[in-house]
DNA sequence: CTGAAAGCGCTTACAG
DNA sequence: CTGAAAGCGCTTACAG
């Protein structure tokens, strides 16, 4: 606050009362006053303009009110990466709905020490760990966090901490069973970075699949990228050079399904008669593909709201929690995924494109 | 803070020193302690697990060394608009590498008196507005508030704060005029939401350009949708029933554009044969389009980081600024856009599709 | 119905 | 080199 701002104790003397009295009317604590002092009190608010110092507040009710967001290896975390403005979106919903405000609590190297001294400083009520890295460091940190604190996104399944995620690896699983359904028995996958829980898991979720189908893959059915439009387009190419040719390719996540899709037009084959293409995260690109992509959506934003709910409930009961909430990903049908042509794609030719129908945009 | 917690008295006690010293120590002032004293200080600090509380710090230093993000009108303000989080990260880059953290300040309405509490109560040294809506009422707040401040994104030119936008109207009249030299006569828009000051200004910028190029547009030429994929189908709808037909189509935004692209496509129309199609934001989802969308870039990652900049500078000089920084947009050459073709494109005919040259991707 | 006083956990002159 | 004391702007028993 910049010097010269009004201070209760201002307020009090406007008003000719105590400042125990401005309180009181400030936050309506019953009948403890009368209706002129009240008046006198609100008047004095008004012509000063007074505002409530929170930070001095809060060092006395010992609560601000704020929750944490913090976010490890900060380079570009938020841009490039919907997941974390979506899911950051569905907490700052659910907050302000309660009452909270948000702090982002950015680390720049995933060091417990580091985020002890920044999360459990008194500034924020309960802190979420947003989307760690496959064992990042800060999930010790997590375990041993002295305030009130959610993790959400891929963590390992014993985490000894509340946490809010989508279930990669039965909804990888699930989709791929859908594929074998249809026909399909060649199955290539774009994987994942193995820094990340997500692709560890989504990657299980596939090979699992394939194992109860008595489908053996090899390595060659395996490329992996880096998350990136580039290093699918790079893992479809290397695929391509497969033979016998797939019939279907499952990628880790949209942005490599489209970089996929961007190879196989190139290279003069369609989709999905020639190949069926499968992502995952449904992000809004996904939507407007040509043809249009079909993936699996996870619910990031409920996600978002579902970890700020469950802080908000320790923060407000005292008690800690150790919950973990894991939601279904949805599989989203449109135009990339047809049933296994009989004919096999290994001959490159050129054919009028049949529309397949649209199920859903 | 949870009860219990180590305070600075505990530590003081621990090491049979003055809380002053344990001040002292902690933040390094020169040699008012002995190397002994600081070791059994910092000994006491290590075993107790200490962290300075900030709350209390930031009472008596009057500072927070933290920057707040005001967002009005938050129903989906991050999510659906890649804007916000490209912003807040360029925000939150700059912030941290300065040693500030960030707080989101979410308000439900636009109601000036709830941003001044909100942000004027002592918890951030500085506030960024982000992106007002047109003749947003926090405007106004904006230019009576009493802690530095910045307004990142469209505001109006006469705004007696500081900001950091882009040039929508300059980028959308340049783009427009480069159109008119490629021989495009006929072109018409798709306007964006009224309440967005950069649907307004890009508006202004493409009238600007047919205007000096002596092209008078007609209402018809027009047509309006809301941002979204959705509203840019349906605007391309009722665009290709004018005649004559027009031979280039400017949109608002991208995902407008991407919607346009999709109508085209279903009438069997060629992009950019048949029709040139522009863009503006350079979206992720522009690059993977098909054809990949000609578009404007905005540098909304720097804008933020120079939002930020301008705030951290008021905040340590201690000197408003009412300086404007004015980025110019960016002509992302795609596959999109080609010379006006000699041959009128009333009558739709399907043709070979012949692929322009890629200039960048 | 109202107010004096203690205290939240720090920092900062100031005196020694 | 070290510490007692005042104070940041609030809230909360507690006494009247």
């Amino acid at each position: 606050m910049p010097e010269g701002t009004p201070t209760i104790k201002d307020v009090a003397e406007r008003a000719g009362v105590s400042v125990t009295t401005v309180t009181n009317v400030l936050y309506g604590r019953g009948s403890r006053f009368s209706e002129q002092t009240r008046e006198r009190v609100l008047q004095a608010v008004e012509e000063l303009g007074y505002r409530p110092n929170q930070i001095a507040r809060s060092l006395v009710r010992r609560r601000s009110n704020t929750l944490g967001v913090v976010v490890e290896h900060f380079r570009g975390a938020l841009m490039g990466n919907p997941y974390y403005s979506t899911l950051l979106d569905g907490i700052l919903a659910e907050a302000v709905q309660s009452g909270y405000q948000l702090k982002i609590i950015a680390l720049e190297r995933p060091d417990p020490e580091h985020a002890r001294l920044s999360a459990e400083d008194g500034s924020i009520d309960g802190a979420i760990l947003a989307a760690p890295l496959y064992q990042s460091p800060l999930l010790q940190w997590v375990e041993s966090c002295n305030i009130p604190r959610v993790v959400a996104g891929s963590s390992p399944q014993d985490l000894r901490a509340a946490c809010v995620d989508v279930d990669d690896e039965g909804s990888v699983y699930a989709a791929v069973k859908w594929l074998i359904d249809l026909g399909h028995r060649r199955i290539a996958f774009i994987a994942g970075p193995t820094n990340y829980w997500s692709a560890r898991q989504r990657e299980r979720g596939y090979l699992r699949a394939l194992h109860d189908a008595g489908i053996t893959p090899t390595p060659h059915w395996i490329r992996r990228g880096d998350y990136s439009t580039l290093s699918g387009r790079q893992a479809m190419e290397l695929l391509l050079q497969v033979r016998p040719a797939f019939s279907a390719v499952v990628s880790c996540n949209d942005w490599m399904a489209l970089g996929a899709l961007e190879t196989l037009r190139r290279k003069g084959l369609l989709v999905p008669e020639d190949i069926s293409v499968l992502g995952f995260d449904d992000v809004e690109a996904a939507a407007v593909a040509s043809p249009p992509l079909t993936t699996i959506r996870q619910p990031v934003r409920e996600i978002g709201i579902t970890t700020a709910r469950l802080l908000i409930q320790q923060i407000e009961s005292g008690k800690p929690s150790t919950e973990h909430v894991i939601f279904p990903g949805e599989l989203v049908q449109r135009d990339s995924v047809m049933p296994c042509s009989p004919e096999p794609p290994d001959r490159i030719k050129p054919r009028q494109r049949i529309r397949p129908r649209r199920r859903r945009c």
